[in-house]
DNA sequence: CATGAATGAGCTTTCATTCAT
DNA sequence: AATGAATGAAAGCTCATTCAT
């Protein structure tokens, strides 16, 4: 019943490490040390760092999609429905920032390049919240008639990169700017 | 006078394999053997591994902006200016995919970090075209007064993932998608 | 509770190449070679070549140490404690000879300069018998007053540069001839 | 008739490099470089680097026996012409450091056991004026009757190690310092 | 399950030497 | 004689993974 709290403390300090200093400032052996484990017993639950680095994702973007669905109802306005998306998103990395540099270092590499190209493959990608309110949008003539992958972009990609500028120390946000950028990602999206 | 075909090969290549496998995966021997030249070569035209990155992303970088001046003038309606430095920025890399690998794995590193952080620090951040033309299209009342590197996420961000996405080919990009897109960006940071 | 065996190869090796063919005829590869080890155990004990080099210097100087103080007493009169030191020193080295020579590789480049000025540095030079038996002999007035450094050379230079000569065969010493030299050594020291 | 003054500055360089960080602190690319001279240009003067220090040594060698034998005679009394000798070997390296650290590299390496070696084998051996002498103190009952290797290292060894801390900056040395130990070692030979 | 010593392929970098010009 | 680009063997070191305990 209860997981194994020694997987847990892998697990975390694997996030923060490759958060930090990426898949090659992580090695196995640090790893085991900031974890007070051993490197055998990472081997015992990871078959290997591959593995690891898959499966801390696969973690990550559960916790992401448990805290985007929140409070989140496809009953709401469209618009309404996307404020609190692109808001959550937000909110969720301002708030786990190594949760998000983990998620820039998997995407920006093999791992993330493969993960994608098997999502389109297994044809699950139009599976996610984000895909489904803009795809309704577009539907119900509220949003522009473009090709889903080429309106995520709009809608979100804005939303990822102030959040890593943010994050990295590049710009200050506040409510204000937030309000005002998600806004007009909105403005840029609509009919 | 002959700028050296050993250099233009050994760049050409690193190019190559760090585009497409990251830095990891282009070690030295690999570059050298793959160039047609020794590994010792390689040292006698870049003092390190990081110089020949440092050197390589220089030059892409140098090269956008010519692409970018080129048929650019200020004299021209902000909004004009904005479509031709989104559209340039968009075809160079469209018919550049090495380069704008590359330079994806640049920034997403420590040395795309330290340099932005250079560049901050150097204050010379301001000097580049696309930073002018948004200040100036502030001033004047045309654009949002947003912190500069917030708009610039507005104005450029989408156009820099959706040309990953189709070099990767997730999407299709033709004409009208570009146009509307742009378009929709521009709508995103105007008042 | 046992101490490392193959530790115990790697430091016996590295000791044995070294002192025969000097810091840079001793590779890593060749000592994890000859120790029938591989070389990232040598990692596993050594946190580099340098720590390698510094550790094995210590665990020799720290032998000497014993072997001088083995029957050496502050009771005795001064002659005899430098007569016991001297011999004893000899003794040592022409028993074991690698360990003499691995001292003069050591003594001999950057590592034993570092580790002079160091001593100095650390005040913690005087403290070893041999300064301490003279600085004494200076006292009573038994050896002339010159600084100890210097006094250190006439008193124990001659034994050192016989000691090497011997090892490198260029001479062949009895105890007639090693009675002479230390006995002279005394005299050239004496008031 | 003139020396080639490329050569001269090969041969000055390479004292300064070697002299000051050893054998490997001294590639022949940076001699090259220091010499303003192209690397191919060391190759037309000297076979290799061995060749190099070999011939570098037997300059310094050289001179420094001429120096020795400067103002030297063999009429003067032998206790006359020892302190003319230990005094012009002190003064001599004093005076020119990095011919003493240059010689103290080479001898302490594998290049000075050969060379050694090679002069035991020749029987070249006995013919410098330090073992002349030695061995006329001998014969004339001036000496103690010590294999004339042994010999030197007690009325020399002190010299060189004294002027080896001297160099490093270990002691001070003053003519009353050196006067009193270049007694001193003549009083440890004397019968 | 847990351990961590052992492994060795693979990495970046150095440098004496060559040779076409 | 002079040049210096080119070479490539060899160095020190890292790290994912295994396996006997």
């Amino acid at each position: 019943m209860t997981i194994s709290v020694k997987r847990e403390e892998i697990v975390r300090v694997a996030l923060e490490l490759i958060a930090e200093k990426g898949f090659h400032g992580a090695p196995i052996a640090l790893i085991a040390n900031k974890a007070d484990v051993s490197v055998g017993t990472i081997y015992n639950y990871f078959e290997s760092k591959d593995d690891l680095i898959n499966v801390l994702f696969r973690e990550i973007y559960d916790k992401i999609v448990i805290f985007l669905r929140h409070g989140y109802s496809s009953q709401k306005p469209i618009k309404q429905r996307y404020l609190h998306l692109a808001k959550a998103l937000l909110c969720y990395f301002t708030t786990h920032p190594l949760d998000f540099r983990y998620m820039e270092q998997f995407y920006n590499s093999p791992y993330g390049v493969a993960y994608r190209r098997n999502q389109l493959a297994e044809n699950t990608y139009y599976n996610n919240i984000c895909n489904k309110l803009l795809l309704e949008g577009i539907k119900f003539n509220v949003l522009i008639d473009l090709p889903i992958q080429v309106l995520i972009n709009l809608a979100f990609g804005p939303i990822i990169t102030l959040t890593r500028d943010h994050i990295l120390g590049f710009i200050e946000l506040d409510d204000n700017i937030i309000n005002i950028c998600i806004n007009s990602c909105w403005k840029s999206i609509t009919l």
